[in-house]
DNA sequence: CGGTATCGCTTAAACGATTTAGACGAAATA
DNA sequence: TATTTCGTCTAAATCGTTTAAGCGATACCG
């Protein structure tokens, strides 16, 4: 394998200055059309791509290059549905702008990835970072958007959850005889599945989970209805599997709730599975709600009541305003989409 | 945002050449510990959180990060079953021998794209490519490995899927009096549902369909029956949608297959949930086979019956056959997985 | 004690492109 | 005819590293 043909091998070929080949590649007004047109197809001919990358990088100080940090593992933000329409969207509009992306995950800090954090133009972030790689890259003063969080005044995009979830919780609870529990995604930090206790609600987080847990309080507030701690579960992460043993936790207790305010359409669905197993009719028995509204949701038998979202847009925005250079914090609109299941 | 500090910046700083500097980070070998120490904490202090990507890159000829081009959209693959586990285990290996992954997808071609492709210092494909990415990237000469089809004499991990079909139809098929049917992807390059016709049974193709079309045919010969082309259907994705459509045009046709073979477990699930809302009996009245065994299909209630293939394990071997420099031709294991469904 | 490793660091030459200032000839203007 | 302008192209500096080679000083060996 020898080395692969440079600029400047070629330009020596085609007989003109690498300045030349260059322009050729990047400035196409900075040469005549015929020129542009030998070299371009001289440097087929020749089996040269296009620029080398790091030189290129090197020389300009840009890579055009977009890092997505991702706060879980890629296997599981793959598979997540809404991180899904958000990469969707984000690769969207880079591609639009001639930008790469590369994916990374703030769960993993090898040092090859240390050393590819100096190579992006800028960061979106999704969701709360878990490492030291916040720090670090915020060190590097490159752009950065964050979404579904906010640090100090990065750029953000985020959901009014907290409106959101107040008023859902306003128009599924019925009267103050209802008894409801609530299923979110990281309240705490543990990775089981586990019931809150009264300490953890006086924990101060700016997750999003705990905006949406306040939302659900209060509109259950405005109700005369109370949200106890024990009825409300945490998950490490928004899987239907944890969800279902969590729906088997609080549909099975003595005190059985008949309305379960779930903050993802992914939990609403697995416990809407389990109540079919323990035969409770939705919504007789059990009211369910959900939160995004991803396809599933509108596939549903009964048709999840839940809160719209634009995945796609979404990123498309995030992306947007990296590129713009947008420095406020901005919020995408959500919808009450009230259906069968409450 | 000032221009960030260099190499030579802290290096002047701290009192020691460049040279120092770059094997502090890079050969902690060539220096006492205390000035590693010395200089690493005077770096953090600095803000110099390592060398620049591109700089580094182009000095040492190598980038350590290494390309998975997918043949599909990134956010089609993602949400695949097997493409997500071929993906966690090749970033698992990756990350193991710190390598950076960059995913790009060959429908895509935009300049950002073409010009990150010099970056890596090596590719896996998974999937014949669709653009025009292939034949750039094998003229820059470097390692690439294939998955899931084969290019000249270019190292590839493949599996036997001829001998992997023919197996699962022998046992599948009880007598010559059954009529079966196959759903697949790609057999052509039609972007609907549709049925094949005699012609297409004709085209000569490596995908890997192919093959397991072949095999099935061949232990569906064995067992004395012939699979018509009329009921083999070509999917465009492997999606449970399109799956469901190929699904309902089969089984309510007037000859309604008795069996179905499909080539992958997200198709063979999609049957079985068209033949539970047409109240079709599984097995009595129909059955399916598919192909991979995805957790999904340990959880039918029926149990699939299915070929399994270790998706980890592959992304495993594929990052491990790049960065070892193998050059062969491999197969991973696979086994039949007899159980409730056909 | 002379010669040779070894250690710990520095010097300086690449790596392959982009970019700026300027050279050059031809055409337009004075 | 002399001067300016314009469109093209070139020469040379530069980007921030890595790495082979080199260089004194100390340690080791016969």
């Amino acid at each position: 394998m020898e080395k692969a043909i440079s600029q400047k091998d070629v330009a020596k070929i085609i007989g003109v200055s690498t300045a030349t080949v260059s322009n050729a590649f990047n400035r196409p007004d900075q040469l005549s059309t015929e020129l542009r047109q030998r070299v371009l197809s001289e440097c087929a001919k020749l089996g040269y791509s296009g620029p080398h990358f790091a030189a290129r990088s090197l020389r300009s100080g840009r890579s055009d290059v977009v890092c997505v940090m991702l706060s879980d593992t890629l296997s599981y933000s793959f598979s997540d549905p809404m991180a899904n329409l958000l990469l969707e969207g984000i690769s969207d509009v880079l591609a639009e702008n001639q930008k790469q992306m590369l994916l990374m995950s703030s769960t993993i800090s090898s040092d090859a990835q240390i050393r590819a954090e100096t190579l992006p133009d800028g960061f979106i972030f999704y969701g709360t970072p878990r490492g030291s790689s916040f720090d670090r890259i915020l060190s590097l003063g490159k752009p950065c958007v964050t979404v579904d969080f906010t640090y100090k005044n990065l750029p953000s995009l985020n959901v009014d959850n907290y409106g959101a979830c107040c008023e859902l919780a306003k128009a599924a609870i019925r009267d103050k005889n209802d008894l409801v529990a609530v299923i979110g995604m990281r309240f705490l930090t543990a990775s089981i599945v586990k019931r809150l206790s009264k300490q953890d609600m006086s924990l101060p987080s700016k997750e999003i989970t705990w905006s949406r847990l306040l939302g659900f309080k209060a509109g259950a507030s405005d109700k005369g209805v109370d949200i106890v701690s024990d009825n409300i579960i945490h998950l490490h992460r928004n899987k239907p599997k944890e969800a279902e043993i969590a729906a088997r936790l609080l549909l099975m207790q003595e005190q059985r709730p008949n309305l379960i305010l779930c903050m993802s359409d992914v939990i609403a669905l697995a416990v809407c599975r389990v109540a079919q197993q323990l035969n409770l009719r939705i919504p007789e028995d059990l009211r369910v709600t959900g939160f995004d509204d991803i396809e599933e949701a509108r596939h549903a038998k009964e048709g999840l009541t839940t809160v719209f979202q634009n995945g796609i847009e979404k990123g498309r925005e995030a992306a947007t305003m990296l590129l713009e250079g947008v420095t406020e914090h901005r919020k995408v609109p959500v919808e009450l989409r009230l259906r069968g299941t409450h």
